[in-house]
DNA sequence: CCAAAAGTGTTTTCCGTACACCCATGC
DNA sequence: GCATGGGTGTACGGAAAACACTTTTGG
C-alpha cells in the first residue's frame, strides 16, 4: 500500500536505493500459509505437505502459496483450506504475519499466516501423489521445512487462548455431539484433565450449546444427549 | 516466502497465469504501518501524517511505508516509530495483516499493521513542512485516507484489551508516577471511570508496580507517592 | 481554616475448583 | 448382575465490585 512515503530522514535519496535494490525487495514475494487443525482419537493433529521439490524436497510444511491476481488475503486462505480439505465453513482467523522463516529466497519472503480448526469426519484430504497432505500429531511433528515449527507453536498457543474465551470448538466436532466428546476435545488441546462436572457446568452456563433432544449410544453405558452448538461462527464469551 | 506450491488444482497453467498477471500480482506490494498511540490530558492520541501528494492528498494517514532492503518488518516498523517520534524503547507489537486498504494501486497491496505506546512527553514528532505529523484525539479524527479508520479502531480495541491483562501501560507513563495519573490514562484508554480503592489495591497486587520512595506534589492537595513499573517490557498477568 | 488531592478497609457477590456417588443401558 | 459410560450438587476460596471517610498539604 502506498499511504505515507518516507521523507523524514533527509540524506537519502530514493533514486539511489531503487537502483541497490530494486523491484525485489521493496516488492518482497508474500504467502499464504494456513494451519490446519483437526482432533482425531483424542490428539491434536496438524495438515503439513509432503514437499516433492526443492527447496526443502522431503520435508514437511504448511500448506500455503502465492494470492492469485485480485485474490484477498482471507480468500487466499480459504481456498487454500478448500483445496486441501475440501471445507469451507469452518473456523479460520488470521493469525501472524512472519518475515523471517524463507531463509532460501533470497531477499526474503512474506509469510501472513491463517489458522483453521476442522473436523475430521467432514474433511476430504486432497489426493496426489506429489505434494501429498497428511495430519500429523502435534505430539510427533516430522522434519519441517522453512522454520515452520515457530509457526505451529504459536498457532497451538493462539488455539488454546481462543477455546477459552471463544466457542470455536465448534469447528472441530460434528453438528450433534455429546458432552463427553466436547471434553474430549478440549483436554486434547488443552493437554490436561477437566473434571466433568465443572466442564459441563461451565459449557451450559455459557449459554454456547443446546439439547437436541436426541441420545446416542455407543456400546456398552447409558446413552449420552447430543448437544449441538447454538452458533456455529466465533463468539467471545464476557 | 515459496513453501508448498499449489499443485492441487489441475486445469491451472501457471505459464497462462503469469501472462495475465505477470509479478504485479504475484508479489503484490507491502508496506508496514506503524499506530502511535499516546495519551495526552486525558485524550486518547494517535499520530497521523498529512498527506501532500496524491493519492488521497490533504488528508490524513496512519505512518507507514515500504519495507528497504533485507529489512525486517520489525525493524521497519521500528525504524518509522524512530523517524516519526524519536523513541526506541517502547511497546511496539504487530497488530493485524491488511489485504484490502488500498483502493487505488491496481492489484491492492499489503498493509502489515504494527501499533506502539508513547509517552508524549517523551515523543518529538518530526518537523517538517510536508507530511507532517499531528497528533489527533480518537475522539476527533480527521478525514482518513485508506480505510486507515478500520485500522484504528482494531487497534484501540487491541489496546484495551492488552491494558486489562499486561502492563504496556509502562510505555504510556514517564519512568515515575503517581498512581492517579497510571489510574488516568486507564480510564482515558477504557473510557470509564475506576474506583480508586479497587484499582490501587489491584495495581499493587499484580506486582507490576513498585514505590520508589519519593513524593510529588502538584499545587494544592497531598502530594503524591510516585511508583515505577518493575519492568518496562511486557508482561501479561496471570 | 478551607480547598484540593492522596490515601485507606470492609462487605458482598461471583466464579473457578475440588470432590464422590447414582443412573441407564448392553451384554 | 455387572461392566460401561452418562449424569448430578455442594462447599470452599480468591478475585472483583460496591461503597465513604480521613489525611496531608498549599494558600
Amino acid at each position: 500500500m502506498p499511504s505515507t512515503p518516507d521523507p523524514s530522514r533527509l540524506p537519502r535519496p530514493s533514486s539511489d536505493l531503487r537502483k541497490l535494490a530494486p523491484q525485489k525487495d521493496a516488492q518482497r514475494p508474500t504467502a499464504v500459509l494456513v494451519v490446519i487443525y483437526t482432533v482425531i482419537d483424542g490428539d491434536l493433529r496438524v495438515l503439513l505437505i509432503h514437499r516433492s521439490a526443492e527447496p526443502y524436497r522431503g520435508l514437511w510444511a504448511i500448506p500455503g502459496g502465492r494470492l492469485l491476481p485480485g485474490e484477498s488475503l482471507v480468500d487466499a486462505a480459504t481456498r487454500k483450506l478448500m483445496d486441501e480439505t475440501g471445507l469451507e465453513d469452518v473456523f479460520l482467523e488470521q493469525l501472524y504475519t512472519f518475515g523471517d522463516l524463507d531463509d532460501v529466497t533470497p531477499g526474503g519472503s512474506i509469510a501472513v499466516t491463517y489458522f483453521a480448526l476442522v473436523d475430521n469426519e467432514r474433511a476430504r484430504l486432497a489426493e496426489r501423489p506429489d505434494w501429498r497432505p497428511e495430519w500429523f500429531s502435534m505430539r510427533e511433528l516430522p522434519k519441517l521445512a522453512f522454520r515452520n515449527e515457530e509457526v505451529l507453536h504459536y498457532a497451538l498457543e493462539r488455539l488454546r487462548n481462543k477455546l477459552e474465551y471463544t466457542n470455536v470448538a465448534y469447528s472441530l466436532l460434528p453438528g450433534r455431539f455429546t458432552l463427553t466428546q466436547l471434553q474430549r476435545v478440549y483436554e486434547t488441546i488443552l493437554a490436561r484433565l477437566l473434571d466433568k462436572r465443572n466442564f459441563r457446568k461451565r459449557m451450559l452456563s455459557l449459554q454456547i450449546i443446546q439439547e437436541t433432544g436426541e441420545r446416542q449410544a455407543e456400546g456398552a453405558g447409558r446413552p449420552a444427549r447430543l448437544y449441538r452448538f447454538r452458533r456455529r461462527e466465533p463468539v467471545a464469551f464476557s
